[in-house]
DNA sequence: TCGCAATTGATAATCATTATCAATTATGAA
DNA sequence: TTCATAATTGATAATGATTATCAATTGCGA
């Protein structure tokens, strides 16, 4: 487990024993997985990462404790129009991806000229912003090459 | 009509034309509609619209037509995770918009700061980029007022 | 004017996500 | 440690936007 992972996973724990929930072992697995997986998991692929350690642990629970992990602010839910939302437990804020429209690969791209784009949206438009959705859709280099 | 919706338009009527498909009154209205509206309409906004001249118009022929007219690239697609996406049939390519989360407002902002992201992602990432999506979420000055 | 493929309106199907509910479990007090 | 109880789980039904289906209609070239 990675020192981001360990912190990652120490503060949603903090989190969760402060709401008054409880600390099943579904839920602190769910957690463990969004802290140490960096591919930005589907619920598909969290849910088969868990079979290991939990035979037929069901596609609601997985979709409901990424609800709550969600409502205590320690994941980023990455939703599509056509569904299967991925998530992103290692950076829970606003931050610009890069997706590969072939095999759905998702990166987190360096991006300098990001500054102060926020600061002048809201200057421009008198809009008190929230949060944003920065999105670059393309070919991996793997896709590109098989092609 | 303005100088803008009449070419936008002219250009869907021309691609319409070339592809050899049909021309009727309920496809050309929704031309019409995506060529005019500023509000980056939803379907059933586009339908209660057409309500008027097409009394009973099926939401089955705006989807429908819509996707033509996507397929057609004349119409940007803003998808969202719940659905309700919203068409933009006068920029019909990548942009930014600013969403209020309250009251559902899209506008098109002014983005200088957005020059060569393009260009710096695909240079750092290896991708061939495509399109992009950039939204801003937040309040609208009204919907700020109104609190 | 005809013939036919395209289109429409009505409606059923799809599919990711959310809600429901009975059985199980975590947790704090006694 | 045992209990009481609210939270949680697994299974499954419900939801809702979008897409597919199909019989009837219509645009359009010959």
């Amino acid at each position: 487990m990675s020192r981001l992972a360990k912190e990652r996973y120490a503060v949603m724990i903090e989190k969760l024993k402060r709401s008054g929930l409880k600390s099943t072992p579904q839920r602190l697995a769910i957690m463990r997985v969004l802290s140490e997986n960096k591919e930005h998991p589907s619920v598909e692929a969290i849910n088969k990462r868990l079979q290991k350690k939990f035979p037929g642990i069901s596609q609601a629970t997985v979709y409901r404790n990424i609800m709550l992990i969600k409502s205590l602010g320690e994941v980023l839910e990455i939703g599509f129009a056509g569904g299967g939302s991925r998530y992103d437990g290692r950076k829970p804020y606003s931050h610009p991806h890069v997706v590969c429209l072939e095999c759905g690969k998702i990166i987190d791209p360096e991006l300098a000229s990001l500054r102060d784009m926020t600061r002048e949206i809201a200057a421009g438009s008198g809009f008190e912003i929230k949060s944003f959705r920065l999105d670059f859709f393309g070919l991996c280099p793997a896709c590109r090459n098989r092609k």
